[in-house]
DNA sequence: GACCAGGAAGAGT
DNA sequence: ACTCTTCATGGT
């Protein structure tokens, strides 16, 4: 099977990488093995020190995706400047944000809203069981996740069986607005943060909170920092004590926030937030 | 059974 | 531009 040797600068945490909520297709098993589908691969993957081994993809699509090209020291270096952000990234170092295709992200995080994290991995699990291409892999069966138009074709009661609550209607909408992903894709990729950040906000069951999470998460723009509930008890907690607790969020504080945010920690905001969110409730 | 979860849309001011 | 209400589902 293949490996490939991280050099001794280049920290990496494929178990915080996986297992800190930015990805929800991933598994890991008792033997330390992680099994994953991104797009239409399945990919099984472990990490034994400096030494990755890995299947169903690649070395460059390996080395891509987990973004181990990013000079992660430098990032680090750049965002720990105050005790509590340190602390989250002794706990965490080698945390990466990861490459996640842009449409199965932006699915993902309109099923996200007002879920906890189970809920939602089963959700995008039966989307991908209802409409994605089977993928045999060492007996068991997998599914790749399905390009919009396809969901489009399902029409408007295709995707009642994965109970997506009163989402179903906005996964729909979106996949018929979208139904090229690619040319939408090359669209937001071209834009600067904020104009990115407004054309995401158009679709439809995308507010701010699931437009940071997509421009961060599949299209690395660093200062998008998500405020979820977590994130923002974390920022009353340590960093603005006199915000309005408990009352639901609103624009105005999601913004003074995220504007805080980039301000404090600087243009890789973003990997601050994950090493935040990565740390919560512990 | 209450309460919460990687919120957002729509209606009414 | 702000505030209030409603939304469907599952975990704890």
């Amino acid at each position: 099977m293949p490996t490939l040797t991280l050099k001794p600068d280049q920290p990496f945490n494929l178990d915080a990488t996986l297992s800190c909520g930015q990805v929800f297709r991933w598994d890991r098993a008792t033997d330390g093995w992680w099994c994953g589908v991104v797009t239409d691969r399945v990919i099984k993957i472990r990490q034994d020190g400096d030494t990755l081994t890995f299947r169903g993809a690649p070395a460059s699509f390996i080395r891509h995706y987990f973004s181990l090209d990013t000079n992660l020291d430098a990032v680090l270096r750049s965002v720990d400047c105050d005790d509590f952000i340190h602390a989250s990234i002794i706990k965490n170092r080698g945390l990466r944000l990861v490459r996640q295709p842009a449409w199965e992200c932006t699915a993902s995080y309109i099923c996200a809203t007002n879920s906890n994290i189970p809920t939602i991995r089963r959700r995008i699990a039966a989307i991908a069981k209802r409409y994605g291409k089977p993928i045999e892999c060492e007996g068991t069966t997998y599914y790749s996740f399905p390009e919009p138009g396809i969901i489009a074709c399902g029409g408007h009661n295709g995707l009642t069986e994965c109970r997506l609550g009163y989402r179903q209607p906005y996964v729909f909408g979106t996949s018929c607005t979208v139904t090229d992903a690619g040319v939408w894709e090359k669209k937001v990729h071209k834009l600067p943060y904020e104009e990115a950040r407004k054309e995401v906000t158009k679709l439809h069951g995308i507010g701010p909170k699931a437009a940071d999470c997509i421009l961060l998460f599949a299209f690395q723009k660093y200062e998008a920092f998500p405020v979820d509930v977590w994130i923002r008890r974390i920022m009353q907690e340590h960093y603005l004590p006199d915000l309005a607790t408990g009352a639901p969020l609103t624009i105005r504080e999601y913004d003074t926030i995220r504007r805080f945010a980039r301000e404090h920690f600087g243009e890789y905001c973003g990997y601050a937030q994950e090493y935040l969110f990565a740390g919560r409730e512990g």
